[in-house]
DNA sequence: CAAATCCTGTAATATATGTTACAACGCGAA
DNA sequence: TTCGCGTTGTAACATATATTACAGGATTTG
């Protein structure tokens, strides 16, 4: 990895919330967010400029110009480094190419997960007091569906919303604080799961927003936000990394609760099969 | 080559004197030399400002700043096209090991996948006229929720069966001859999935399967048999690889449809599409 | 519940950056 | 040589950019 992720990676946890939202943006968008001007990428963050400065002081620069000339020396090094690698990729592009895709998809999607935050995020959902409602959009919602279907294995109130807007918005009276909403949302977003983000951060929940490295609108009303990168072979986008970044939430949630766990999963293996979703 | 150099060469002979001392500095230190300032440039080059505009200028660039949004674009493409080499290079494991194991298993469900196959049932599914139901267990329902959402933006007629066995059991008498039905069943494996499929195959349909490797039963009574590598990470056994295998059926599909789906894509693009970030 | 602390955006400021106008220079042709 | 033309650099300018100071708001602590 280069040497400016890596020291996000490595600070991560000495930043504060607008800190984030610009050194997620430096990473997803590596390296052309901070090859722009300090106002675009406060911009493309969404937050002001001297929160941008913050930030890079607090990545170790002592400006914002010095955090571009070292940008710039990575960059470069890229293009002095390795030309063979480049051809190494293109040479096999046949079947390769489409495992590669996906791979790629997956480890990049890794790579963007803060391990801190999986593990803050983890023990929060590890406590079977607080309530989690999952939703999404229109495909989204499987996922959703999936997380707390894995989630109810683990502990008990665990919700699905249901993606009708009306029945939504109803559930969402009842979000309280410290309720945690996970909400499932990529290209094209959805605007209904946007505001349910919303009006769920106003109401102190602790929203978990699951999408895109371009990132739904959803994001800025989260606590925490979780970026997949999405291969789009041939204009249909995989929700492979999407599942990956959620399995390693599970995964962590999983370790968390431990022993606990498992009379529950032996109750459950007796249930007849439920119905998730009713009938339109 | 990259696009600027291109043009570089291609104006050679438009260029001044020290025009061409600018040019040579971008395309000898490419890309660092356009990424600094303009002065900074001009230094670099041995000459003035000014004539660092001029050059940019007769290259076709309007302003300065404008050419080196061209030159970040330039940069970034680099970046994007060879994600999977970069991590080839570093050496840091970190933990790699969480990583490889989702990789792991994303290669060997793609290896496991027969090109003839998808091919075959690519066809028949690009066939509009043939009916296709999708369904799943308690989990993987969700998959095939997400199946079924992505052909209906391909091709008509569609389905996706209630998981609800008694509304499941009504539709499976309406499966004919030649209808595909599509079942999601990884371990551990649904009774209800594995009926449906034993009877959708009595009634002479075309039965696909998306399983794990140790495969369900209801691979027996399939035309078409998919199989996952489901990484079992510390008893959660992730969809990641199965997200994969149906993807490159959807893949193959929309390749098959080819531009027919454009418009039906067209006709859902209507939807209203939200802003990015809206105002606040 | 109040106090203290920390975080964040607004607005003002200083700096540097790109651009323009113009004059000096070099060079070839009459 | 002198004229004309194209090229180049200097200096002034307008704009954009990074930075600082400060105050309102949120969050935490006692």
């Amino acid at each position: 990895m280069t040497a400016i992720t890596d020291r996000i990676s490595d600070k991560w946890d000495d930043l504060t919330k607008s800190d984030r939202l610009v050194a997620r943006r430096l990473q997803a968008d590596y390296p052309i967010a901070g090859l722009k001007t300090l106002a675009e990428l406060a911009t493309r963050a969404g937050v002001s400029a001297p929160s941008v400065i913050r930030c890079i002081r607090k990545l170790g620069f002592d400006s914002y110009p010095e955090f571009q000339s070292a940008l710039h020396a990575e960059v470069q090094s890229r293009f002095d480094g390795a030309p063979a690698c480049e051809r190494a990729l293109d040479a096999n592009a046949g079947d390769r190419s489409l495992e590669s895709t996906y791979v790629s998809s997956v480890q990049e999607t890794i790579r963007l997960m803060q391990r801190s935050d999986v593990e803050r995020l983890a023990a929060l959902i590890a406590r079977s007091r607080t309530s989690v409602l999952c939703l999404g959009g229109r495909i989204s919602q499987a996922l959703a569906m999936i997380m707390q279907a894995h989630l109810l294995r683990l502990r008990p109130n665990v919700e699905l919303a249901s993606n009708n807007p009306v029945q939504r918005a109803e559930r969402l009276m009842d979000v309280a604080k410290g309720d945690v909403v996970v909400v499932f949302d990529y290209a094209p977003y959805d605007s209904h799961s946007v505001s349910f983000a919303r009006l769920a951060q106003q109401n102190k929940a602790i929203v978990v927003c699951f999408t895109d490295v371009a990132q739904s609108p959803a994001a800025q009303y989260s606590q925490f936000v979780f970026n997949a990168e999405m291969p789009n072979v041939e204009g249909v986008s995989s929700l492979s990394g999407a599942v990956c970044s959620m399995d390693i939430i599970l995964r962590a949630v999983r370790e968390k609760i431990g022993i606990r766990a498992t009379s529950r999963q032996e109750s459950l293996a007796i249930l007849p099969l439920q119905t998730l979703h009713p009938a339109k």
